[in-house]
DNA sequence: TAAACTTCTTGACACAGTCCAGAATTGAGC
DNA sequence: GCTCAATTCTGGACTGTGTCAAGAAGTTTA
């Protein structure tokens, strides 16, 4: 099971002609299991699994595979950058409270959101979409 | 006119129960006329109309006014904060190239781009929608 | 005009992330 | 299996954006 998953990183990995290494291993294992980290959490966890690593090396895997469409960086206002896994068409909700992350899915289907009402001449890539609000957690604790 | 508009801020601010301050018209004036401006650029430009002002009075300023609802703060991956004057419900449209930003309207109206598919509990706030593309100038100049 | 409060100034500091140069590792071809 | 070229990693310095803190200055209310 954990040797299936590394195979298909070292597969992914490859088919985007990146060289496998140790610690982009353990970082994508990380992406993986700690939904949405920030770089210093993903830091944290590759350590304790690989002993010393740096922070540049982090910061390198994390910007290669974002780059290379392996996962996917978020940069919500007001906090750190953020990783996932999950590389689709999605959007997220995000507590103004805690700075907990959630997905949802894309609110029209495909892409559908990419229509603005007036594009002014741009091309357009991608819809970025975000839903502040307060979690159900932080309704009941503090309210 | 230019009276005009002054009179203006200095109601709104004090409407928001705050201190009518030179440097607080500055800005205010600052954040209306160079559309998503940078904390930056505000301080550069304040300076030029007072004299010598500290960037903290700058940065309390922006966040005292932002709090209050008189300018907004938009905060686009990649970049610095930036502030605008238009403070109604808007989404934006930014260039990945060059990092122009402009204002689209929201595409469907009056809020309902606040419903996403699966809520997860959530008290919705507000959905922050921005468009990334290419602007029609960085098309052109390097393809 | 004085007291109470808010704001401004100056300088130090925090955080996230990048740059750099040399050392180590990796993959491809022999 | 080796060897070499290319890529990656390490450690430390550095940058940019923004906040904190304490005292000075300004503003409001009575």
């Amino acid at each position: 099971m954990s040797h299936r998953k590394h195979q298909d990183y070292t597969a992914s990995l490859k088919a985007s002609g990146l060289q496998v290494t140790a610690q982009r291993l353990a970082v994508l294992r990380s992406v993986q299991t700690q939904h949405h980290a920030t770089a210093d959490e993903i830091c944290e966890q590759v350590r304790s699994e690989l002993g010393t690593v740096s922070r540049q090396a982090v910061y390198d895997a994390l910007n290669t595979l974002s780059e290379n469409g392996l996962i996917r960086r978020i940069e919500p206002a007001g906090s750190p950058s953020r990783y996932e896994s999950r590389t689709d068409n999605h959007h997220h909700l995000i507590c103004r409270q805690c700075g907990k992350v959630l997905d949802v899915d894309c609110a029209h289907g495909e892409a559908p959101c990419m229509d603005p009402p007036d594009t002014h001449g741009f091309q357009i890539q991608e819809a970025e979409v975000i839903y502040w609000g307060i979690c159900p957690d932080c309704q009941s604790h503090h309210q």
